[in-house]
DNA sequence: GCATGATCATTA
DNA sequence: TAATGATCATGC
């Protein structure tokens, strides 16, 4: 999919009032305005559904680390969703730093930047329903409230020990209780430099921080 | 390879 | 059947 840049939203009124534009068009409807086609399925094209919405809403930032509506400092989220809203997907939200992070804190880390100010976008996307009829639902733009930040905070913690120790490859889907670490990389055989047993630069599967999706359903149940 | 956008598909 | 581990596309 191709995508010339749309006007960028000014403010977050302006984004908001976007967003909820198009709330309740199908993936048809916006792939029309758009001008690209609808594929079948999202095997060979995971990310499609969040560009289109990107597009639409005028998000600046493309390939680039920064939030999506840079001088807002808005990032944002399309979260598929079953029939009663709930979330169908974990959210990936960065790479994890496997190197060069034993400094790091809660308060200056990539995932907390990236989760200051999220507008998230559900779309209603049951696997049986076809990509060209699933429906976009309300935006809701949050913040985390400090019960959340201290939550992720507490997780994000826990898995940055096990990485600076040297327990990368002890880190499974299961450590942390709404904050995880997933691989994230075109294949299993993909590596990057991380920390082993010994203290030692060790090749390993580059991995990502997710939120769980018994995270991603509260915000989503708070409206 | 890393950063963007995520969902797929096998396993437990 | 939900969750984990694996994977797909694209740009630089």
């Amino acid at each position: 999919m191709k995508l010339e840049a749309q006007n960028a939203p000014h403010t977050e009124s302006e984004l908001i009032e976007k967003a909820m534009q198009i709330a309740g068009l199908n993936l048809t409807q916006l792939a029309e305005i758009a001008g690209v086609s609808v594929p079948e399925n999202l095997t060979r094209d995971k990310g499609w559904t969040g560009q289109l919405l990107e597009w639409h809403l005028g998000a600046t930032a493309g390939s680039k680390p920064v939030p999506d509506f840079e001088f807002l400092g808005i990032e944002l989220k399309t979260i598929p969703v079953d029939r009663n809203g709930q979330p169908l997907e974990t959210t990936y939200v960065c790479v994890a730093p496997l190197t060069g992070c034993s400094g790091q804190t809660w308060m200056t880390s990539p995932v907390r930047i990236k989760l200051n100010r999220v507008l998230w976008i559900p779309v209603l996307a049951e696997r049986d329903i076809p990509v060209a009829q699933r429906l976009i639902g309300y935006p809701i733009l949050w913040s985390p409230n400090p019960e959340q930040d201290a939550a992720l905070q507490a997780d994000w913690e826990e898995l940055m020990d096990m990485i600076v120790l040297g327990k990368v490859n002890q880190i499974t889907a299961k450590t942390g209780e709404y904050l995880q670490i997933r691989p994230k990389a075109a294949n299993s055989r993909v590596k990057t430099t991380g920390i082993g047993e010994s203290g030692e630069l060790i090749e390993t599967l580059p991995r990502g921080f997710y939120l769980k999706k018994n995270f991603t359903k509260q915000i989503l149940n708070m409206i």
